[in-house]
DNA sequence: TCTGAATGTATAGCGCGCTTTACATTTTGA
DNA sequence: TCAAAATGTAAAGCGCGCTATACATTCAGA
């Protein structure tokens, strides 16, 4: 899964560590996230669109593809 | 989490199979989310969303309270 | 009324989301 | 230029989302 968090997070001058405390998960987490590694939980995704005011659908792009759990 | 699945499933007349088998899940899943078992995946909460036609704020209800993930 | 459809409960197992720790590399700015 | 900040990689471990299977209960309609 694609997400907008890098581009986000660049646009608002934040850095890895200042979005992984506003959201209470580890620095790792973002990276994973960005880097694509693997997908978010529903609720951190929750978290972090609220985070930067815009919603899960604004920020994660869901491949049609991966439509295979 | 609170959903609405049970909500909209019913409102269109749709069994638990039928939903499970438009989203790929088995049976039991549909029930442990409509019966707040466990939270959805990300991309299961997007498959069940685009299948309903709403966004998944629409469907899936955070509590501020449950913030820790 | 009685059968089949729909819903629910239980449980063992697998893979992945997230943590933790430690260290390496790249970028920034005084 | 060079130290500190920011980003990245690696790897082991835990809990939860989902599967699979089997069986119980409730509900609808001929």
């Amino acid at each position: 899964m694609q997400t907008k968090i890098q581009e986000l997070r660049k646009e608002r001058k934040i850095t890895q560590s200042e979005l992984a405390d506003a959201v209470n998960v580890t620095r790792q987490t973002i990276i994973s996230l960005e880097n694509g590694r693997y997908n978010a939980s529903l609720i951190l995704a929750h978290k972090i669109a609220q985070f930067f005011g815009v919603t899960i659908e604004d920020i994660f792009i869901f491949n049609e593809e991966e439509e295979n759990l």
